[in-house]
DNA sequence: TCTCCAACCTAAAGTGACTGTAGCTTATCT
DNA sequence: AGATAAGCTACAGTCACTTTAGGTTGGAGA
């Protein structure tokens, strides 16, 4: 039996993040001693496991409850998590593109600038928007609504 | 003189979030009619797209109104804005490389995923870390503190 | 002039995924 | 028995908005 410091430390996360995670639903109640403080069993390592892995992939919290009940149950499709996986890629893709544009204006940005004063700063031009280079809009695919 | 909801088609942003920065103090306050409506001048569609492109450039709000703060006067250095831009394109470049290994993982995930059942589901099997390949820990650059 | 209604107003709460704080209690070691 | 690290709850704070509720204004057509 661990105590909420010792699993944390287990599976790397932080003793709040825990907590948390029990009082929103992804962690069921936690045993506890007479005292009143959580007690964690092997079950519960590989459950919180699952969460924090789940979060590196970018999985909102929301769908790792689906991805949790999912796999708690070994009968039936496994359809839902591969969907969830596709979108998932999908979304880290478009935020990938829409970060390597804003990677490339900020690059030409930092280069253009070989002034030191403000007058002449392509950086705070660059942001002004006074210009039609990879500054403008454009560089951001033209994404309004994400 | 424009009404709120011009300068948002004016300058791609949301009633709201003008009526929000002005509340934060990156916009000034504005103009008022006499029923109390606000109303815009042309100094103001700038200032809204500066803070527009700059927030595309992915600056905080607290960093933007340092910009903006820098911008307004035409004196003095601009190694501000360009150490901002330095720091928020190293931000970026963090960001990307981290996403970029869930990209790699999660499409293996998918990849691997031939069967249909959830006890062999090679998605949740990723999820549950029960594996060596480039699901791991690793696959992620270590990054547990960013 | 009257009426209508889209567009405006404020204040406050909600979002996601935690993190931080205050003030108290428990478990463990010596 | 006392010290103290680690635990507890409840609530506020973070960021950058967005949403909601409920009321007011401005301009256009009848």
């Amino acid at each position: 039996m661990l105590t909420i410091g010792a699993l944390a430390r287990r599976a790397g996360s932080k003793v709040q993040t825990i907590r948390y995670y029990e009082q929103v639903g992804l962690l069921k109640p936690a045993k506890r001693t007479t005292g009143g403080q959580r007690r964690y069993g092997v079950d519960d390592i590989a459950r919180l496991t699952f969460i924090l892995h789940s979060r590196q992939f970018g999985f909102s919290l929301d769908v790792i409850r689906e991805l949790l009940e999912l796999s708690s149950g070994s009968q039936g499709s496994c359809e839902p998590a591969t969907l969830a996986a596709h979108k998932q890629l999908n979304a880290v893709e478009r935020h990938l593109s829409l970060l390597f544009n804003q990677k490339k204006a900020l690059e030409q940005m930092v280069k253009g600038c070989t002034c030191d004063v403000v007058a002449s700063c392509q950086v705070l031009e660059g942001l002004r928007g006074h210009c039609d280079g990879p500054l403008s809009n454009e560089a951001f695919g033209g994404q309004n609504n994400p």
